[in-house]
DNA sequence: GCCATGCTTCGGATAAATATGAAGCATGCT
DNA sequence: AGCATGCTTCATATTTATCCGAAGCATGGC
């Protein structure tokens, strides 16, 4: 009586309940692979674990007791509690969980972000349950957030110059220098160098790359973290600067803006897939990853 | 991968639960009373198990994986689905189960019903939840049924010859030979044993008694098995024969029935209870059987 | 009464789970 | 860099579970 059912033994319960379903010890030793005397004692131990007697049984035959029947039948249901449990545990094996913070570079191309657009796609058709957040903000700042954890991946033209931090190239973005209609050189066909330089230039936002520029400003006055800003000043007439050519296109055709010199004042940003190079990524993460890249790379 | 969890070792994620609760492995040692390299290598082989990763550690401290966190909601609902089955099986342990079925002789004294009755009371206020079925017999039809299992106990008087059945005595009757107010006895204050022997007696039912019984009727032409039937032939005036007590007492006293001959006519009929002697007595049995004693102990 | 069947009990062999402690490794902190 | 911490891995010891087979016992059927 004393002894209660400190463990559990969910093979006793197994056990009792082949034993049931086969009507018998000897008839069940077959189902269950093992001597009559070792189901004997099985049975034994379960019943003192629970203090009370299961079935009867002997010459006259088998059959449970009225504490037996009860015990039977909740037997049944933690069994399909287990079930049950195994099904979420064995689900779960490879499904993608957890959440996922994206940082995206403002003023990026509509194609891009369709790209992006097809990754997430691609990744909602995996077995996931993952919550994705986006954000837009400047590169700067994606670094930060990225650093401090507060992002899993960020799409932008970075310096790549942070250590901790792991970049891959996603794609390129062609930059020309741009002056409005309203700018002494937008009718100039080929303006000299001299004529450049004697602009006021807008500082180009997100500094870190602005060494990789052909054309390095002489004099400025303007200066914008973003390439909204940088738009209004050239679209002031009063500065030339760089911008995006998706950004510039539709000005462009509008006659309100003019590529500035030859081609060879042009240049392209690289845009990398950023991520913390300490952190180990979760499965999601690596999922993510590799439709971003799949979907970037199909595009090219 | 493959492996999957085959058998769902309770311990494991006991221990797993325990060390989320820790907030490591080092701090679980305590609570659990193992060194850390077990906890280790236990946990390592949960997550072979499952097959994915439950929770990350290292310096950087201790927290769970997405997986991990809904392994852990999932566990605690397993444990307590255990725990449900732990409260049924242990409460089951002094739980009273099962079914009786009681045979109760036909026209009993209304105090013998009252004993019954609270016997009845007494088993119903212990921890029981039993099925009882009464019934009202003829004390052969009642040694039938004890005998084929259909009832566990009877009440009633038995010749107790049967020697399958086991007789414990449970209170005794009293009968008196009685004649009716038509009866030509009836007036006559103390009939010989000739005058006696002259009547046409009823021949008492249970006849396995009444070889017991002082007075033996030379001549009958009357015969009932079952008490109402011999008070009918009593009551007609043609007959004379053996009653209850208490049967006869309300008609006595209206003037009905009168009390034939000395006091020696009179004798007593031991009523048992009866159960077959084969069948292990169930708990409820057992339990019901010492209610009645009981019950009847304090009455005498 | 005797046999056959079915369960129980025992001793003892084997396998498996469980734990230990030392050595090793990775990493955050000073 | 060096230390301390926390986990991992390994070889190994110890406990525990599991099982078998033989012997014993109880009982229904002949």
């Amino acid at each position: 009586m004393l002894s209660q059912l400190r463990d559990l033994d969910l093979q006793l319960l197994r056990l009792f309940v082949c034993v049931v379903e086969c009507g018998g010890f000897s008839a069940a030793q077959g189902e269950l692979g093992i001597g009559q005397s070792t189901i004997s004692t099985q049975m034994a131990k379960l019943e003192t674990r629970l203090g009370y007697r299961l079935c009867e049984r002997g010459k006259a035959g088998f059959r449970l007791t009225p504490k037996g029947e009860q015990v039977l039948a909740a037997t049944r249901r933690l069994f399909a509690a287990i079930e049950q449990f195994k099904g979420e545990a064995q689900g779960m094996a490879d499904k993608l969980l957890g959440e996922l913070r994206i940082g995206l570079s403002e003023a990026l191309d509509a194609q891009v972000l369709e790209r992006v657009a097809a990754a997430i796609g691609r990744f909602r058709q995996r077995n996931q349950a993952v919550q994705i957040e986006l954000l837009s903000a400047m590169p700067a700042e994606l670094e930060r957030r990225l650093l401090q954890d507060q992002l899993h991946l960020a799409i932008g033209y970075f310096a790549g110059q942070q250590h901790t931090l792991d970049y891959q190239p996603l794609f390129s973005e062609q930059q020309r220098l741009y002056c409005a209609k309203a700018h002494p050189l937008f009718d100039v066909a080929q303006p000299s160098q001299a004529q450049l330089d004697a602009c006021d230039g807008v500082l180009h936002p997100y500094r870190f790359i602005s060494a990789a520029e052909p054309f390095q400003p002489t004099s400025s006055s303007a200066r914008s973290e973003q390439v909204e800003g940088c738009l209004s000043f050239i679209l002031s007439g009063a500065h030339i600067g760089y911008l995006p050519r998706h950004i510039a296109a539709p000005w462009q055709a509008r006659g309100l803006l003019k590529a500035l010199g030859p081609e060879a004042l042009a240049f392209t940003v690289q845009f990398h897939l950023a991520q913390h190079r300490g952190r180990a990524p979760s499965e999601a993460q690596l999922a993510l990853l590799a439709d971003l890249q799949a979907a970037f790379a199909s595009a090219s």
